[in-house]
DNA sequence: AATTCACTTGAAGTACACTTTAACAGGAGG
DNA sequence: CCTCCTGTTAAAGTGTACTTCAAGTGAATT
């Protein structure tokens, strides 16, 4: 069992953003010991790295909230939970076909740039 | 010449957001009429997609804002206005990568859930 | 002339996700 | 015993990017 200096160093997740996401019931069942300091177990980490990696892709607060209240739920909402994650999986794909949307644009003021320089190159030379 | 009004229905983009970004410094040499009322021509709208371009691959208004000041002084900042770029360019390359390390955990996630289904539905037949 | 409409401004408000603060508690080391 | 360290809580604060509001202007329609 890891105290919460232990997984903020191996998650390097604020300390008070890991209260904040138990707070706000993003992390199930993180146990206390007798005098009320958290004890995070590997399931707990499990669940740290998840939350992140929805968070890392956009997903809000609001919406693993509900995920997890899903999950606390039991079986009944696997269907739902899964659903959950494909809607998702949609969203992140079309996050990176923007993204690549966007990178081209980027790339296309970078090639006007390189036509510049050449020009202002060539002027330097005859001056 | 365009209103702001027309300029909402072209872009899609509030017109306070674009009051906003003008305000900022993100929208050089907007024009405005003897009433002062703001008319965009063509560069304008260009600029506009630059900067929603650059706001959709999260480039933060502070940035863009850097860049149009170093827009406005002139060729001699083109060379900085280019690395600007470049280094954008690679933020985007790893948003991107980002999002396909994390849609992978989200796969893993998806390739459970069709292992628990499957599990749940044999035993249904069982029963 | 009065209303309506599209615009103007500065300032305040909102949403989201943390982050910081204040006040306190319990155990360890000097 | 005192101080330090690490933890606890609720509440307030922060940063970013808008968004809404209040008050006003000027042109056009009824």
């Amino acid at each position: 069992m890891l105290t919460i200096k232990e997984v903020t160093e191996i998650t390097e997740i604020a300390a008070p953003t890991l209260r904040y996401y138990e707070k706000e019931g993003l992390l199930p069942h993180v146990k206390r010991n007798e005098n009320g300091k958290r004890l995070y177990d590997e399931e707990d980490l499990s669940w740290i790295y998840f939350v992140t990696a929805l968070r890392a892709t956009g997903m809000p607060i609001a919406q693993i909230q509900k995920y997890v209240y899903l999950y606390k739920e039991g079986d009944s909402t696997i269907s739902e939970r899964k659903l959950m994650m494909l809607y998702h999986k949609k969203e992140i794909e079309r996050s990176i076909r923007d993204l690549y949307f966007n990178l081209d644009k980027i790339n296309y003021k970078l090639a006007l740039y390189d036509v510049l320089e050449s020009q202002i190159e060539r002027t330097s030379i005859k001056i």
